[in-house]
DNA sequence: CATGAATGAGATTTCATTCAT
DNA sequence: TATGAATGAAATCTCATTCAT
């Protein structure tokens, strides 16, 4: 009697790694919905540019907005990761803040992705940021640096006391912000090239400037 | 003996004016556009929202995105013309760019279309606002009335001398869009009511306090 | 006691010529039919090249199948019109022959839209051409002179007997209308310039000579 | 002992045989081109004719044009493999001519949908067919095997000298071509059944006829 | 785990026709 | 008679998602 015959197992050229397809459509995806938003970006699309079967987009992310809200986490984890690295403790307040200025501004211009997602997750009113429970358990040890930094400035005399670190980091951010993701349409209206390399490092000094002279000045 | 019966005219809602017509669907648009961006946006819905018949979209504006433009150049002739209204010629110059900040900052609370408008038009490169001469050759005013007032305070050495008023007049505005159009993930994050009115005062004074130390900070 | 006000009618510079504005619309509807077929045309369009109010189409002709059948009528009733100028009784059968159908040549040669209404009726299986009684009785003399010049030339032993004349001008027709109806395609897979003055008359040459050497052929 | 149960195969009515599912689409688009023209014919009518989703059709030719000249292609595609049958080097130059004659004309009765395809894509201009790379590059052979034909009834004597084969086959095929398009008015018009299969077979002779007689008359 | 053809719902757009003036 | 804004029905096209293999 004859064994059976073993299934014939075509043996793809593709990876068979669940992990780095899953890697490839989230990279995929942040790309899109950074160019396109949430509803401009296309599933087909996503997969073409992941290399990746659409039926895999299913099957690891749910649907869109599933895939959507985990570009989105993504997007928050790796911001969280980059400041977890800044160290202020033993540092100078002055120039503690200055780096946190120069590192924001930095991230900024580095990650427009990061600004792009911020922008659509606020067009639609922070609906998926609200959902994940994981971005908002992600708190960022930036507000405690700063305050830290504040705190001791102020108890050095260098900075003005009672400064909010909401509201400061807020103004660091938004200083920064509106500069790199309204780039398109100020350069269109001013008729600069806001992204030109020189300008882009006037305006980080520009912005700490800003901030120092607040903190720096006597009430 | 049966009284005449009135002229049967039916009172349709229908308005039979044009120009009425042409404004409500632009109203419809932008709040639509507003709340959904270009591609959430939907046709039927700016039709209902209008009170009006889908194919007058198209009658009046051509497409979709030709819609959206005309909603976008509306949305930018009303900042011009509030703008417009500001007169600083006569104005100490502490004082007036004071009311320069809290015009800005007032008009960002009360028309957070106009956030988003911008919001959208970012992620889309301007390529929307690059197509229109319309929005091209609007000029702010609010430039010239800056570098009056930021030469006048020179002047007076009440102010740091040659500060760019288009650096400047990023930051004002910078300080108050990233507040207000991230308001919602802002308020996930840090779990802060940012829209309490109190709130809002409190920011726009903050932006004020920012800007004047700048300003006002001896090199 | 006041006289009644006048009707405050406004004059329009429009030319209120009933006439006129049925002349223009069929006009109008002749040259868009012919480019674009019953379906490709457009009722606006053809308002707009007639000058016309678009209403006035409904007006005059009821719908535009209406149209489009008063168009087919109208392009019927002018090459009736030619035909019936053309006086053979007297003539040479041969040449009669030749006249006539270089007639049939210069027509289709300067009436594009002859050729291209028929293309679209057959394409409609005759639909319109069918309902329309003016049509029908509307004989062309053609056949009758055709008929008239075969038995005097068959008597005069120049042609041959028995010559179908239905046939015969089916294939007068054939010879020319293919090539003007089709010379968008032929000229393409050709590669040769058919609407070239030279080669218009080349071909009524060749279609003389062809329906001649049939007719003078001895059996 | 059981058989074993045959795999539950849910037969279902749907393909999956993607060559299949474009096969019948484009059968179903010539169908209804050629019944309807490109403006005439709906999307929706072809994928139901075509057992398909409308979302296929699509999916495999871009948009309605592009089925549309798929449809086009194939329709020459056809011809020419059917001319490519044809085989004259031995024949003798009358009983050649006649075969080409009666093949044409055959082909014309039995392919209606050329004619239709032939006469919509005129009324456009041969706006597709210019496009079709592929339809520009699939010479028809008929040329060549008249061409070849006519040199040798030349030189054998039997036929006129210098005939130029582009103008004959023209003539060839107008003298056919419009009495099977134009049938519809044609009847109409003379009251004559044109489609009844005596009809058609006289007017096959017909042709020849009329050819020969051209080809052999001593000039 | 992976594929890609297929689908249904719904989006945008078009167009002949009617209505209020 | 004339106007042109307005309409409803239907057309083309898109897209997230599912299914057979």
């Amino acid at each position: 009697m004859d064994a059976p015959t073993p299934p014939d197992r075509k043996r793809t050229a593709v990876t068979r790694d669940p992990e780095r397809t899953r890697r490839s459509i989230l990279d995929a995806a942040t790309v899109e919905f950074t160019a396109k938003g949430l509803n401009g970006a296309r599933v087909d699309d996503i997969a073409a540019r992941a290399g990746a079967n659409k039926r895999m987009i299913y099957h690891y992310f749910g649907d869109k907005e599933g895939l959507y809200l985990a570009a989105l986490e993504e997007t928050y984890v790796a911001i969280r990761a980059a400041e977890i690295q800044l160290k202020f403790t033993e540092r100078d307040p002055v120039e503690g803040i200055r780096e946190l200025i120069h590192f924001t501004w930095r991230y900024f211009v580095e990650h427009p992705e990061f600004l792009s997602m911020l922008g659509t997750e606020n067009l639609h009113r922070a609906r998926f940021l609200r959902q994940s429970k994981r971005i908002r358990e992600l708190h960022s040890p930036l507000i405690g640096m700063l305050s830290d930094l504040l705190t001791r400035g102020a108890a050095a005399g260098t900075f003005r006391p009672n400064v909010d670190p909401v509201q400061l980091y807020i103004s660091i951010a938004g200083l920064g912000f509106f500069y790199m993701s309204n780039r398109h349409t100020l350069s269109t209206i001013f008729g600069r090239e806001l992204d030109a390399t020189d300008a882009l490092t006037e305006r980080g000094d520009h912005i700490a400037d800003v901030i120092l002279s607040y903190l720096q000045r006597k009430p």
